[in-house]
DNA sequence: CTGAAAGCGCTTACAG
DNA sequence: CTGAAAGCGCTTACAG
């Protein structure tokens, strides 16, 4: 790369001393003379000696770089779940390196092989965020030689180890949030098919639902695919019912948001008139007006847990955990109140 | 990587010729007959060869894979951009990766040793988007050897090539719109002064208002860092003026969005009594309601030059551009109306 | 505690 | 059109 790189060998020729005591003193591999090492860490710095990481990893020697592989890098849920894989990974002292292919790609089902082929040419392993991975991205995944661990990955079974977040329970606990003030109505616009998340979620709805001893009609579940202005068609579709719901829980905060878009364009109140609920908890969601209700999964765990589990299957052969899933949690905040009819019979009895 | 990597020599030796003619035949470097390039290309996807970016990288030969610097992926401009720099790497038929390390980091002074380390470990050649790039970080880059190209760069001096998007002409044009529409109390609500972007868009701002023949009164340029929650708290104060501007620019769509929030929370109407403008286009823009007028950057255009440039300058030592330019252009929606007082004359005359 | 040799997978001259 | 040799920068055994 650079026009002449400095090499393990100037250090050594400086010094009079051979190539392999640099490289050991710079790797903490085997014992070398604390005066020696001195010597050289003081000729690495004056010298601006670099490691060649491509040398490293052509003789299988670790690089100390992780590889991230997301599917999209456009929605904020994504942005957020980076950002939290970015600090776990600096927190273990390691470097993280981010690709993307299908976000260019109309299809998902791309093969792995380019990823293993770019990223192998640098990483240690390499950590995978693409909820709608083909199978066949997770075949040669698993005969790719490079380690993988998957996050929050629900699409399909696979061999590869899998750090997840719940979303059954999380979307349970949303709406049973709502029919807990009272709602009756409930409506839930889906995300897109594909991740196999959006339909966990809409699993803890109607159990939700059930529980309450409610019977979930077909005109309250309405398609989207997790971007906000499919919430906002959706729920001026909601609206436009003969008995429109009272609360909606949107598969995630974007459609959330076009949601009370909708709400508001069409002279309603949030929440006075409409509950809503998201999910997701990305950061506008605690700036929105009202704030917004959502389920926020522990973002910073999972991306610890996967780190720790994608360096424990770098560094032995050894049993690793094969799935890790953590719960998600509600945040209550300022989008969900009392049914409306809940309330006037509250007023009432004032 | 793999456990047992097929290699060039697999490939050779099952075909009982030598490595090198494998080498010439995958490169297109130096004639090989067609019958052995057919016989080559079966046998590769037979083995299941992928070729070792790091043997290439080692020797000097190109990757094929481009890198990419970014200060932070978590604002929606930052996604934008990173989108449209991968379509157009896309569309030479090279790869990107993705590398940001100061969004981890309080400060922005890293040095750039440790990108060109990890990234020089498997690109060709470097685009840096960060705004707020350090001069430590630029000098590093200036004299790495590898290949570097600034995007949106405006902070300081640089020896570095620079492609980039105008931001005094699209405000003055934003803030001449308003002044058009009647408007003579126009906020400002300033972005980081870090990245020098701010510091243009406000001198459009300014710039226009005196060519409205008005004069700017320091309190309707508030500071702001391009939070969409500092879009509301400034929003907030400015509403709270004794004469509140009957119209906000602010430095960017979040915070524009923050503006909006904050002026419906305060009863008014966008935008028969408060216009807003933004900046970026980020999608959200046009999701949000009223949908929002703003200023736009040719994104694809800059990516594309930004990715000729960095081929130009990895492929040859001839002269290349030193800076290039484009013109952003304000995108006229609906957050946008005459001023009250206007209005008020107008209906009269009915 | 330190060093000489060999090799990781590939490509660039140099020969044929 | 094809091949044998040497080397990119580093590290892993193997000797001392």
């Amino acid at each position: 790369m650079a026009d002449t790189q400095v090499t393990i060998y100037d250090v050594a020729e400086k010094l009079g001393i051979s190539a392999m005591t640099v490289s050991r003193a710079l790797n903490g591999t085997g014992r070398v003379a604390a005066k020696t090492r001195e010597r050289i860490l003081a000729a690495v710095e004056e010298l601006g000696y670099l490691p060649n990481l491509s040398a490293k990893v052509l003789n299988g020697s670790r690089t100390h770089v992780l590889g991230l592989l997301v599917g999209s890098i456009l929605s904020q849920s994504m942005t957020s779940i980076i950002s939290a894989i970015g600090q776990a990974v600096k927190a273990t002292g390691m470097n993280l390196v981010i690709y993307t292919n299908s976000q260019f790609d109309a299809t998902d089902r791309a093969g792995g092989d380019n990823v293993i082929q770019v990223l192998g040419g640098i990483c240690d392993g390499l950590l995978v965020f693409m909820p709608g991975a083909s199978p066949r991205m997770l075949a040669d995944f698993e005969r790719g030689g490079l380690p993988v661990v998957l996050l929050n990955y629900w699409h399909d079974e696979t061999a590869l180890p899998v750090v997840r977040g719940d979303n059954y329970h999380g979307s349970f606990a949303a709406v049973r949030h709502l029919t807990g003030l009272g709602h009756r109505r409930i409506a839930f616009i889906a995300g897109s098919a594909y991740t196999g998340q959006s339909r966990e979620r809409q699993r803890g709805y109607l159990d939700a639902l059930r529980q309450a001893g409610i019977v979930p009609r077909p005109e309250w579940v309405v398609d989207g695919d997790f971007a906000q202005s499919v919430g906002f068609e959706a729920a001026t579709r909601l609206l436009a019912l003969a008995e429109p719901p009272t609360a909606i829980f949107a598969a995630n905060d974007e459609m959330a948001f076009g949601a009370m878009d909708a709400i508001k364009a069409h002279g309603l109140r949030i929440p006075a008139d409409i509950s809503v609920v998201g999910f997701d908890d990305i950061p506008s969601a605690g700036h929105v007006h009202p704030k917004l209700t959502t389920v926020r999964q522990p973002l910073v765990e999972i991306s610890e847990a996967a780190v720790e589990l994608l360096q424990q299957r770098i560094g032995t052969e050894r049993q690793i955990a094969r799935r890790v899933e953590f719960n998600s949690e509600l945040v209550i905040r300022d989008s969900c109140g009392p049914a409306p009819d809940v309330r006037q019979r509250a007023d009432r009895q004032d």
